[in-house]
DNA sequence: GCTTGTGGCGCAATCGTTTGGGTAAAATGC
DNA sequence: GCATTTTACCCAAACGATTGCGCCACAAGC
C-alpha cells in the first residue's frame, strides 16, 4: 500500500548492486536473501547479514526488475488471455476471476479480443508469444480450431475457458447440464412447442447447451424439430434476428423460446414485444449466464447461472498445473437455473395435467 | 498470418547470434539490420548483406526477446489501463479501443480492475510500474484523487480516460453537453418534473453529466431541487435502488427520469414497471452511453451516445505523446442523443404550447 | 596435527539486445 | 599517387538479475 511512498522519488528504481553497495556485500548475497524462501536463504547469508538486507530492501522500496529476471530465468510471470470480446460481460468476468487468480500469484496477465475470428486468434496468439508468455488461456476456442493442435505440436502450456474442446484441458461450465435444466423447467410449465436461439455453431457452449436441451426434449416426450433450432449471434441483434425468423415463419408459433444467452434473449424480447405478444404472457423465455441485467430487466429474465468467477480462476489454476506438467482434467461447472417472470407462467394446458390458470 | 508456421517448431526461439552464426557476421550487424527502418540500415550493412538478413530472419521466423530489448532499451512498450471493472461495458468498449490502437503502434497492454476502491487503484499503479510499464491509462480517477498527484511527482507519464480530472490530461466524452442534451429533449417533450439518477459522486461522469443537465434545466426555466438528483451506483441495482427513493418520496412523481448511465437506467425501468408505471407512456427515462442493448431493450431506452473506442483510441494516442514529452491537451468528444420509445412521447401538456396527444 | 565439514559469502558467466566506438578496405578527391 | 572520406563491418560493454562453483575461515572429529 505505502509503497509507492518508498519507492524513491528518483526515475531510476534502486538494483540489487545498489543495495549490495551501500551495504558492502556482493549482489549476489543480495540476490540470495531476497528471492529464496527463508529457508533456502539458510546456507546463503547469516541471519544477521539476512536482516541487513532485507531491511534495506524494504526501505529503498527494491523491487526486482522483471525484464532482468526474465532474460535470466527465461519465464516472464505473465499469461495471455485471448477472448472473443471483452465488451461481452460473460467474457469480461471471467477475466475478471482470471485478473484476480493471477495477481495472487503474482502473475499478470495480457488479455486481447479475437472478435471470434480464426485469423485474429492466430495472430493475437503470435504477439502473446513473441511477448514470451508462460502460458495461454484460450477464452474462444472454435469447434474446428487448428490453432490449439498447432500450440501444442509447439509445446505451449495452454488452457481453454469458456469454450471446451475434446482433447484439451478445459474450465467451463457444465453446458449441457444447463440445457436440460431448461428443457425440464419449460416442460414442467406446460411448454410443448418451443424454440432455441442456439448461438453460434461453432462454439461449444452454444452446442452443449443446445444439445442439452434437445436431447432431455426428447426424453421426456417433447418434439424439437431442426428448423426450431435457430442458430445466431450471441449478442442482442442475434437475438432479434433469430426472433424474427421464428415469428415469421409459416405454422404456430412457439410458446416458450431457450436462448443460450441472455443478450440473444434480451434482443427476442424486444423482437417478441414489437409483434405484439407479451413475454411471460403470451411466449415464455429463458436465457442464460444470468447476467446482472436478467434479474433487473423491466420484465425479469428467466436464465441459467453460470459461475464465470469460479470459471476464471479455476482456468488459472489449471494453467499453473500445466506449466508445471502436471496432468490436468477439464472441469465443467454445475449451473443454476433461476426463474423469474419471463417464463414463470403456466402456458399450455395440458389434458392430462389440467393446470388451471 | 503464417508466422506461426515458421516460427520454428523448437521450444528455443532464434535469437541475433543464432542468425549471425549463420551468416557469418557479427550479431550487432544482424541488430542493426532488423531494427533500423531502412533508411537508417544504410550505413550499417550493404544491401546484400541486408537482404541476406532479412531473409534468413524471416525464414527462421525470428523475433526480438522483448524482456531482452527492454533490458537494454529501459523501455517495455507496454501500458497499463487500470479500470473501475472491465464487466461494465463501457469501459470494457473503450479497453478495446485501447487494445486496437495499443496493437497498431506495437504496444501491449495489461489491465487491471481497481473495483473504484482508492486502495486498489493504488495497488495496481504499483504493480503496473513494478512491471516498468511506459505509461498507464486511468480510466477510473476519483474526484479528489491524490494517486494522480503522486504519479505526477515521480514523473510517471500517464493519461485519464472515461472521467477528467483538473490540471491533468484526459480522453473523454463531453459530459456536460450530454446533460445538456437531455435537458433540451426532456424540456421540448412538455416535461417539468423531472428526477435525476446522478451516479456516483467521485466521477467525473456523473458530476459533468447531471451538471450539464442541472444548469440547462435552469437556464430553460425549470427547477431541479436538491431531492431531485439521486446520487448512486452505475449499475443495474444502484438503478433501482435510486427509482425506489423517486417513487417513494412524498409529493408528485416526476414524469422523466435522466439516468446518467444505460444500466442504472434498466434498473430503474424494472422499479417503475413493478410500480405500475409504463415507461415511455407514464414516466419517461433516458439513459447514457448508448450502450448496444438500448436500442434492443423491449422498450427501446432513449440515450446519449458517446464515442467509447474513440475515446479509448485517443488516450493511447495521447500517452504516446506525453511519453515524448510533447504537451497535450485534453480532448471532449462530442454525444449525441438518440430518442427512442422510453421517451419519445410527449407528455406534460402545457396551455401556452398545446401539444396534442 | 591433519582431514573433513560447513557456514558465509564472492566471482563470473549468462540470458539476448543495443549501441558507442573502433578499424580495415574500398572509394573518392585533387 | 597520396590524403581523405565513406562503406561495411566487428568489438565489447552495458542493462539487472540468477546461479553453479569456488574459496576462505573456523569448527569438529579422530
Amino acid at each position: 500500500m505505502g509503497s509507492m511512498d518508498t519507492a524513491g522519488k528518483g526515475r531510476t528504481p534502486v538494483t540489487l548492486k545498489d543495495l549490495a553497495a551501500e551495504l558492502g556485500i556482493h549482489s549476489s548475497t543480495v540476490s540470495r536473501v531476497l528471492h529464496s524462501t527463508s529457508d533456502v536463504a539458510r546456507g546463503a547469508a547469516s541471519s544477521a547479514t539476512a536482516e541487513r538486507v532485507r531491511k534495506l530492501a524494504a526501505e529503498r522500496g527494491y523491487s526486482p526488475d522483471p525484464q532482468a529476471t526474465s532474460l535470466r530465468t527465461r519465464r516472464t510471470r505473465a499469461f495471455g488471455v485471448i477472448v472473443p470480446r471483452l465488451s461481452d460481460i460473460v467474457l469480461a468476468t471471467m477475466y475478471e476471476g482470471v485478473e484476480e487468480a493471477a495477481a495472487a500469484s503474482n502473475y499478470s496477465t495480457f488479455v486481447m479480443n479475437s472478435h471470434d475470428s480464426i485469423d485474429e486468434q492466430r495472430r493475437k496468439a503470435d504477439i502473446m508469444l513473441a511477448r514470451r508468455v508462460d502460458g495461454l488461456i484460450l477464452g474462444d476456442v472454435h469447434a474446428g480450431s487448428t490453432l490449439i493442435h498447432d500450440l501444442r505440436a509447439r509445446h505451449v502450456p495452454f488452457v481453454l475457458m469458456n469454450r471446451r474442446h475434446e482433447g484439451f484441458p478445459s474450465s467451463t461450465c457444465d453446458d449441457v447440464a444447463g440445457g436440460e435444466l431448461v428443457a425440464d423447467h419449460l416442460w414442467d410449465a406446460g411448454h410443448r412447442r418451443v424454440a432455441v436461439i442456439a448461438g453460434e455453431p461453432y462454439a461449444s457452449t452454444a452446442i452443449d447447451r443446445t444439445a442439452g436441451f434437445s436431447q432431455r426434449w426428447s426424453e421426456l416426450g417433447g418434439e424439437l424439430r431442426k428448423e426450431d433450432v435457430i442458430w445466431s449471434r450471441f449478442d442482442t441483434e442475434g437475438g432479434k434476428d433469430a426472433a424474427e425468423k421464428i415469428i415469421g415463419r409459416p405454422g404456430e408459433p412457439p410458446t416458450a423460446v431457450f436462448s443460450v444467452n441472455d443478450f440473444a434473449a434480451i434482443g427476442a424480447m424486444g423482437t417478441f414485444r414489437a409483434h405484439g405478444l407479451t413475454v411471460g404472457q403470451d411466449i415464455a423465455i429463458v436465457g442464460f449466464n444470468d447476467t446482472s441485467l436478467a434479474a433487473q430487466l423491466p420484465i425479469p429474465l428467466s436464465s441459467v447461472r453460470s459461475p464465470m468467477l469460479d470459471i476464471g480462476r479455476r482456468a488459472v489454476e489449471m494453467l499453473h498445473k500445466v506449466i508445471n506438467g502436471e496432468q490436468v482434467d477439464s472441469v465443467r461447472m454445475t449451473p443454476q437455473l433461476f426463474v423469474r417472470e419471463s417464463s414463470a407462467a403456466a402456458f399450455y394446458v395440458l389434458p392430462a395435467r389440467s393446470i388451471a390458470g
